[in-house]
DNA sequence: CTTCATGCAAAAGATTTGCAAGTTC
DNA sequence: GAACTTGCAAATCTTTTGCATGAAG
């Protein structure tokens, strides 16, 4: 039984199950189930929040493994058609990924100065994209939603009032 | 007098109008307008819809004038600044950039098969936006939406059923 | 033992930067 | 004339690819 979290670490039995969720997905694609790869699923698993490939190699890499960074960019297809991790639009930045295996959909607010990430979810967007698609006679697949913004820290902190 | 049009490309007043606007820019700044930053302003507003830095650059350069890739990449923060282009969140390809001077604000259905885009605005968009910020303290500066889907052509063209 | 995976090095792109020469104000 | 711009070339950075070697099934 595996509900869906919102907490950014996977669990240890989380992890297992998504190792083992993508040892099917490979053998289905009659594709090799290596320690390499699953050095690199567990790095994206372990590190919280939105990382970019870098991240991912310097993870793996404390394994002790060699790894190449080659390696872990054709990995990152397979991670991502697995479900096990999902590219995340950060206008601007270099592109970043997010664990996703397990938890619930959710779009981002983010904060201008201090790139702080709020993840939030609201259902009733989709049933306005729905119409829009719709509207237009698309079947809709998928989206992409991010909020900027300037949070309360950033905004008006105590210690800036005064000082 | 000016209505924010949805049409991709500029008309001749309009075009005159943003020249008119980047130059006051500049001068605010202290910043120096060039027939090469107007060349790339022109190149901007010419281009309909979605482009990415090389066709700026050719773009730029059928006046005959000798332009640098280095110069448009240069000139670009200061055109979004002047909110004369805006970058496009097209996920996944490389970036791009649409010219947004006089122009509604919009967002966009892209075609996972034929890459068509889409404009389409929603007020009611708008009012969940500002809940979900405020709800975490966050003033909204902007947002990113892009729906992805399959349009109809793609999906069930006519000459895909028989044939 | 065949097919796929990997590391390494080289290649390819996209974007940035140093610098001398040319322009704008 | 001082400060800002530009083109060019070189430097960065990220991502991809070729290839010989090493594993997995």
């Amino acid at each position: 039984m595996r509900t869906p979290r919102n907490k950014a670490c996977a669990t240890a039995a989380m992890k297992q199950e998504a190792l083992d969720a993508f040892r099917g997905f490979l053998h289905e694609r009659s594709l090799r189930s290596t320690e390499v790869r699953e050095a690199i699923v567990r790095a994206a698993l372990d590190h919280g929040g939105h990382f970019r490939v870098d991240d991912l190699v310097d993870r793996a890499r404390r394994t002790g493994m060699r790894i190449s960074a080659a390696t872990v960019y054709r990995a990152l297809p397979l991670l991502v058609e697995a479900k096990i991790i999902e590219p995340t639009e950060v206008s601007g930045e270099q592109r970043s990924y997010e664990a996703i295996y397990g938890r619930k959909h959710h779009d981002h607010l983010i904060c201008r100065s201090c790139k702080r990430v709020v993840e939030f979810e609201l259902a009733a967007f989709a049933v306005l994209e729905q119409e829009i698609a719709a509207r237009h006679g698309f079947i809709l697949v998928d989206h992409f939603h991010e909020l900027i913004g300037i949070c309360g820290n950033c905004r008006a902190p105590d210690n800036a009032m005064r000082a």
